[in-house]
DNA sequence: CTGAAAGCGCTTACAG
DNA sequence: CTGAAAGCGCTTACAG
């Protein structure tokens, strides 16, 4: 026994200065217990006395010890870490918010947060999906929109048996995480400020057909319209790529027409900064002869001139929501609530007006 | 023979329906060499003889085998994990190029990219940083601007005896990782582009103080107006601090001078952005009364309305670069050159004119 | 040029 | 409620 010991304390002539690290058998040593019993505490394990927990809590404590991910994970088989598979858009400030709301709740909970940007469209996406899954180790993964709209991608996070919480209004399988927010309200809102503001021609530009959110928000605007008795006229309405480019060359169709729009709704802030643009270049005013709304609440949105009305969504929050149900899951306890809702806010500023 | 190889077909009673995920045992006996001689090709370590090598490369494409990252870490001291600490600025675009310059060579090399946001100031900012070296167990850092100019923060690594790859201007230690871009001849270059247009009277706003580029692209001013014999005048300076509204503050105070400048040089493009803005609330027509250039070619620049004049710096190239000098160093190769570098290009666009 | 042994620091069964 | 043993899949010394 006293042999034992002796060698443990003839091991430590560690050739670096750098502090010594401690291990499990330290703090087992420290606290007079077995590393078993300082596994359970530190993992919070049921079945250890209060006292017990205590002592080794003070030794975890006065050793700054701190698990070794890597034994953990070749032991354990869990490698914490979650990965967030985004689409590599130019905009960037929705996915900062998914990051960081994402990266708030994993580090906390011990989960490390692996990002892998996806540039659309990409036939090898399943490829790239299946080896980051597989190098990085990802226990389960967060997709904002528009990944999760994409029916490959769903179908191969099944296939692989990788857990996911996908942000996207399109409805999802009940069991699956799915988070998004009320999207096609929020659009009603806003074409219904429009009408409410004497506009009768309002042109809409849709988002990308491969987004969620695009059928939706369309959705929102086509009900106020029928609430309101306008009838829907197929002219007003362009498809967008929810780009810049998109945007101003739909909003140049649009100011073409005979019997041009007196305000549009553009389904992004992208694509109201194209449409706004556009309407200068035309020598238009902006909102004194067109009034132009966009989607998203962007940095963007209070830089142009005018400022853009919109429409905010808790993103952060949202994002928070998605990370904090998959750890859950990962934990093995059943997400409370796998489809969640949340409310957005339209945002008025100065480029939308009443008509005069 | 014949029963080992019976024993074989044995083997495989495996209980899940998942691919047995081969280890470099399997890879091992496939080959009919020790595990070593294995770890040796995939490690691509000398003394393997060709032909051996061959062997066991096509083993390992036959059993798809992929080191067991955690095995390796636990064993060989190596988390093959570099850390990416960043300030969390609204403006994400720098960032972004930043981003995904550093993955793209990370993931050939084996490395994973861990992100670290930090938000400025923060009186912690040590504190975060040793928990997140320690818990992500990073082997090297890459610091975009502002990070490498924070002295507490490159101090820290050093004494945490962690690499790191500091993209900023400022001037460091020789045998350390510096890459930046010219920033005071691009600002010599914008100015004098000013100049050339007959501007004189040229209004500068500085960038934070905290960041390297700030000094360096006032100066780049400043020789400008001594290279053409134009005085210098301090109250047509005003400090900002890198953002939209400091930007518009201080175009507000030069504009209220009895003498205003006829063109305005912000340090970067929120700021111009935000010059554009005060401009237009005051009725000023830019380019036409007021010249205003910017200084980083954000995806902003062309959104606004005039199109900005700027700078472009290569920042997926310079970041690229940072993290291909960081793993040559982790991985005990002596970087080429440990002090890179690039050129940046001015971007002539409408919201400077010459001065009628 | 190649390999047998030890060990990295944990967790998972399994005992008691 | 607690612990002794085995083992996760590699790499690091060390032999030859």
């Amino acid at each position: 026994m006293e042999s034992l010991r002796e060698s443990g304390h003839k091991m430590k002539q560690k050739s670096k200065p750098a502090r010594p690290k401690a291990t499990i058998f330290d703090v087992a040593e420290h606290a007079g217990v077995s590393i078993k019993t300082v596994s359970r505490v530190v993992n919070k394990e049921p079945n250890v006395r209060q006292q017990t927990r205590d002592k080794v809590l003070e030794s975890v404590g006065a050793l700054r010890y701190q698990p070794n991910a890597a034994a953990r994970e070749l032991s354990g088989k869990r490698s914490r870490i979650i990965g967030l598979i985004y689409e590599n858009a130019e905009e960037f400030s929705y996915l900062n918010d998914v990051f960081n709301g994402a990266l708030g709740i994993c580090e906390p909970a011990g989960f490390s947060l692996l990002l892998r940007p996806l540039t659309l469209p990409d036939p090898d996406i399943a490829d790239r999906i299946r080896q980051f899954a597989t190098n990085a180790r990802v226990e389960g993964v967060v997709l904002p929109a528009p990944m999760g709209d994409l029916p490959g991608v769903a179908a191969l996070l099944r296939e692989m048996r990788i857990p996911f919480a996908a942000i996207t209004p399109r409805e999802a399988d009940p069991d699956e995480i799915n988070i998004h927010c009320n999207d096609e309200a929020a659009s009603f809102s806003l074409t219904e400020l429009l009408i409410e503001q004497g506009h009768r021609a309002i042109g809409f530009i849709k988002g990308h057909p491969d987004h969620g959110a695009s059928a939706k928000r369309f959705a929102g605007y086509r009900r106020a319209l029928k609430t309101h008795w306008i009838a829907y006229a197929p002219r007003l309405v362009r498809q967008g790529y929810f780009d810049f480019d998109s945007g101003r060359a739909a909003t140049g169709r649009l100011l073409d027409l005979a019997e041009p729009p007196s305000a549009i709704l553009a389904s992004n802030d992208d694509m109201a900064a194209g449409a706004i643009f556009e309407a200068r270049e035309r020598g238009l005013a902006v909102p004194g002869e067109l009034s132009i709304a966009g989607f998203d609440d962007t940095r963007f949105s209070t830089r142009i001139w005018p400022p853009l009305t919109t429409v905010r969504q808790p993103i952060i929050q949202m994002a928070q929501t998605a990370a904090a149900l998959l750890i859950d899951k990962l934990n093995g306890r059943a997400p409370a609530a796998p489809r969640t809702t949340f409310e957005c806010e339209v945002v008025i500023r100065d480029s939308t007006a009443p008509l005069c």
